[in-house]
RNA sequence: CGGGGCGUAGCGCAGCCUGGUAGCGCACUACACUGGGGGUGUAGUGGUCGCGAGUUCGAAUCUCGCCGCCCCGACCA
C-alpha cells in the first residue's frame, strides 16, 4: 500500500477523557472514532488490524473443527420468551420494535437463535457432533462504557457453539476449543492467562475465561505460584483452615464504640487486629434475613454468597431498616450473638476459626470483646463465603494465590441442556429415542482483542503490534523523495520488489518531513521500518528498525529479507 | 440507577464569577523558505457558544427546563 493513496490521519491530542493506553492510542492513530457512547467507527487503519485479528480466530476455528455461519443481529421477542431471557437479561438487552410494533432485540450473544437453528436442523445423532461459529456485531447497552472499544455498546465478536449427544462429546470439544483459544492468543502474540470461571447467567456446568495480563484490566485474576490452578475471583477459593477452633479464654464484655462502625475504626479504637474481628453482613434471604460473618481483615464474594440455599439465588445487602428491625441496631453495630433464632448464621471458614473476637453488640454505639462461636453465639452453616486475597494457600494446596489484573477477552461455557431444554431441540438416538442436546458456548471478543493487544503492547511513542496483528509488516519511509529522484526510484523499487515476495509493505511516499513520518509510523506500530535518504543510497545499505529497536541498523537488501521474512 | 463534573471551530482549551455581540494552540488551505525525530514565516478558511424558554435595551455569560457526554460505585466478550 501507497500511504499517499490511503486514509491516515493522525492527532497529536485526544479527548481529555481518553483514560487508558490503548483507548488514547487508538484515537491518535486514528484507527476507531466515536459516533456516540459505545458506538465506534472502525477507520481503515483499524479495520485492517481488526481483519487481522478475525482472520487468526476464523483459522483457529476451522482447525478446531468449527463451521462458519451467519446469524441475524436482529431476533424476535418470541424466542427470547421461550428461554425467559427476554426479562431476565436486564438492561443490557436492546429492545426494538418494527413498524406494525412487533418487538425484537439487538442481539447481544445468540444461544437462543442457534438453538432455534439446531431443533429446525438437526434430527439424528448421527449429525452429531456439530460445531457452528460466527464473528459479528453484538449490541449490549452496557450501564457505563468506557476505555473505547475496550467496554464499548457495539462490539466484534466470534460466538460458537456446540451441539452434542453425550457429555462427553461436549467435554471433547470443549477441550479442543479451549486448545483453539490457547493457540488464537498465542499466535495473536498475547499473554495471557486461562482461569476457571463462574458461569453466571448464562448458566451450566464447566467455565472457563481468557485474559489478557495488563495492569490496567477490570478484572482481578488468581493463579497459584505452585500448580496450573488459576480462576477468576469471583470463583477463586483458598484452602479451607486446618486445625481446631481455640477455646475461649477471654470473658465475653461489652465496650463503648460510639462512633466506631467499620472494621477499621472499631479496630483502631479497641487496638484489636482486623483479623480477631467478625463483620456481619445481613443480606435478603428467601425467608427473611439471613446474617453472613467474616473475619474482619476479608471482603464477601457475593457470587459465592448467592449459592446457598438460604438467599435463593441472589445476594443483596439488607437496607438500614430492615437491618434495625431485625437486629435492633444500625448497620456497623450488628453481630453475630444474641440475634433472633429466625436468622439463620452462616460463618465464613476462617471467621469459624476464630476464638475471643470482637464484633457488634446489636446495640448502637456498642461492641462486644471476647466473644467466641457456640459459647455465645450460634453457627446454622460454615461456608466458603469471602474473596480471596493474595498469600492465601491455594485450593490444591500447591503454594500461594498471586493476584494479577486480566483484560477478558473469551469465555468458554459447558451449557448442557439449559438451552436445548427450554427451547425443546432434540434428536434421535441410536435407539430412536428424542435425546436433548447438549450445548457448548465459545466466545471471544475480537475488537477488545485489539484494545487489550494495545495496552500490553505500547511506549511513549505509541503502538508496537505483535507481528500477527500489524497493519502492514514493514513501513518504507522515503526522505526527501521530491528533492532527489534516485531516492525515489530507489524506495519504489524496494517497494516491489517486498510486494512482489507477497510481503504486506507500507510505502510512506505522502512527502512528509522526516520527523512526521517517522512519528506517525511509530505511533500505527509497523512491526519494521526501513528508511531510504540519500545517504543510505551512497553507502548501499538500507537503514533498518524494528519498532521494539532503541537504535537503527545499516543492512544489506539480502538482510532485510530475512528480518522480515 | 445513585453521587460528581462538563457541553464555546475537526481536536485541546480560555472567556462566564463582574452581561456589551467570541478568542488562543493544534489541525486545515495558499505561497515562500526549509528538509533525518511532530520546522519557520506570511496570508487565509472555519463557530445559530448543546437545545428550548425566560430575565434584560442587550445573554456564551444570569434563571428554569430538556438533551448529550464524561468520571466514581453494582453487570460482561
Amino acid at each position: 500500500m501507497r500511504l499517499s493513496q490511503f486514509h491516515l490521519v493522525t492527532v497529536k491530542q485526544v479527548p481529555a477523557d481518553a483514560e487508558i493506553a490503548s483507548h488514547r492510542l487508538m484515537l491518535r492513530a486514528g484507527m476507531i472514532r466515536k459516533l456516540a457512547s459505545g458506538l465506534y467507527t472502525w477507520s481503515p487503519l483499524g479495520l485492517r488490524v481488526l481483519a487481522r485479528v478475525t482472520e487468526v480466530v476464523r483459522e483457529e476455528m476451522r482447525r478446531a473443527g468449527a463451521i462458519e455461519m451467519l446469524m441475524p443481529a436482529v431476533q424476535p421477542r418470541e424466542l427470547w420468551d421461550e428461554t425467559g431471557r427476554w426479562e431476565r437479561f436486564g438492561g443490557q438487552l436492546l429492545k426494538l420494535r418494527d413498524r406494525k410494533e412487533q418487538e425484537f432485540c439487538f442481539g447481544p450473544t445468540h444461544e437462543e437463535v442457534v438453538t432455534d437453528f439446531a431443533r429446525n436442523e438437526l434430527r439424528s445423532y448421527r449429525q452429531l457432533p456439530l460445531t457452528l461459529f460466527q464473528i459479528q456485531t453484538k449490541f449490549r447497552d452496557e450501564i457505563r462504557p468506557r476505555f473505547g472499544v475496550m467496554r464499548a455498546r457495539e462490539f466484534l465478536m466470534k460466538d460458537a457453539y456446540s451441539f452434542h449427544l453425550d457429555q462427553a462429546s461436549l467435554d471433547a470439544t470443549y477441550a479442543t476449543m479451549y486448545q483453539a483459544y490457547e493457540r488464537v492468543f498465542t499466535r495473536l502474540g498475547l499473554r495471557f492467562r486461562a482461569v476457571e470461571a463462574d458461569t453466571g447467567a448464562i448458566g451450566g456446568s464447566a467455565s472457563h475465561e481468557f485474559h489478557v495480563l495488563a495492569d490496567s484490566g477490570e478484572d482481578a485474576i488468581v493463579f497459584s505460584d505452585g500448580s496450573g490452578y488459576a480462576a477468576n475471583m469471583e470463583l477463586a477459593e483458598a484452602r479451607a483452615p486446618e486445625g481446631e477452633r481455640p477455646a475461649p479464654q477471654a470473658e465475653l464484655e461489652r465496650v463503648d464504640t460510639p462512633t466506631q462502625k467499620t472494621i477499621a475504626e472499631v479496630s483502631a479504637a479497641l487496638g484489636v487486629a482486623p483479623d480477631q474481628c467478625i463483620k456481619t453482613l445481613l443480606v435478603k434471604g428467601s425467608d427473611g434475613p439471613v446474617a453472613l460473618c467474616l473475619r474482619g481483615d476479608h471482603e464477601l464474594n457475593p457470587v459465592k454468597a448467592a449459592k446457598l440455599p438460604e438467599l435463593g439465588g441472589g445476594c443483596e445487602l439488607a437496607d438500614e431498616a430492615a437491618v434495625r428491625a431485625a437486629t435492633g441496631a444500625a448497620p456497623g453495630f450488628i453481630g453475630p450473638v444474641g440475634l433472633d433464632a429466625s436468622i439463620p448464621v452462616i460463618v465464613d471458614r476462617d471467621a469459624a476459626c476464630l476464638a475471643d473476637f470482637v464484633c457488634g453488640a446489636n446495640a448502637d454505639g456498642r461492641h462486644l470483646r471476647g466473644a467466641n462461636w457456640a459459647r455465645d453465639a450460634r453457627i446454622d452453616r460454615v461456608a466458603d463465603l469471602r474473596m480471596v486475597v493474595e498469600g492465601d494457600r491455594a485450593p490444591d494446596g500447591s503454594g500461594r494465590l498471586q493476584i494479577a489484573r486480566g483484560i477478558e477477552v473469551g469465555h468458554i461455557f459447558q451449557l448442557g441442556d439449559k438451552y436445548a431444554a427450554a427451547m425443546g431441540a432434540t434428536v434421535v438416538d441410536e435407539e430412536g429415542k428424542p435425546r436433548t442436546l447438549l450445548m457448548g458456548c465459545y466466545g471471544i471478543g475480537v475488537s477488545r482483542i485489539v484494545a487489550a493487544a494495545i495496552e500490553q503492547n505500547h511506549d511513549d511513542n505509541g503502538i508496537i503490534w505483535p507481528q500477527a496483528m500489524a497493519p502492514w509488516s514493514v513501513a518504507i519511509c522515503v526522505i526527501n523523495p521530491k528533492k532527489d529522484p534516485a531516492v525515489d526510484a530507489h524506495a519504489q523499487a524496494l517497494y516491489e520488489a517486498l510486494a512482489g515476495r507477497g510481503v504486506d509493505v507500507l510505502l510512506d511516499d505522502r512527502g512528509l518531513r522526516p520527523g512526521s513520518m517517522f512519528a506517525d509510523i511509530d505511533l500505527i506500530g509497523i512491526p519494521h521500518r526501513v528508511v531510504v535518504s540519500p545517504r543510505g543510497l551512497e553507502a548501499g545499505t538500507l537503514e533498518y528498525r524494528a519498532r521494539t529497536d532503541a537504535e537503527n541498523r545499516q543492512i544489506s537488501h539480502e538482510q532485510l529479507l530475512e528480518l522480515i521474512g
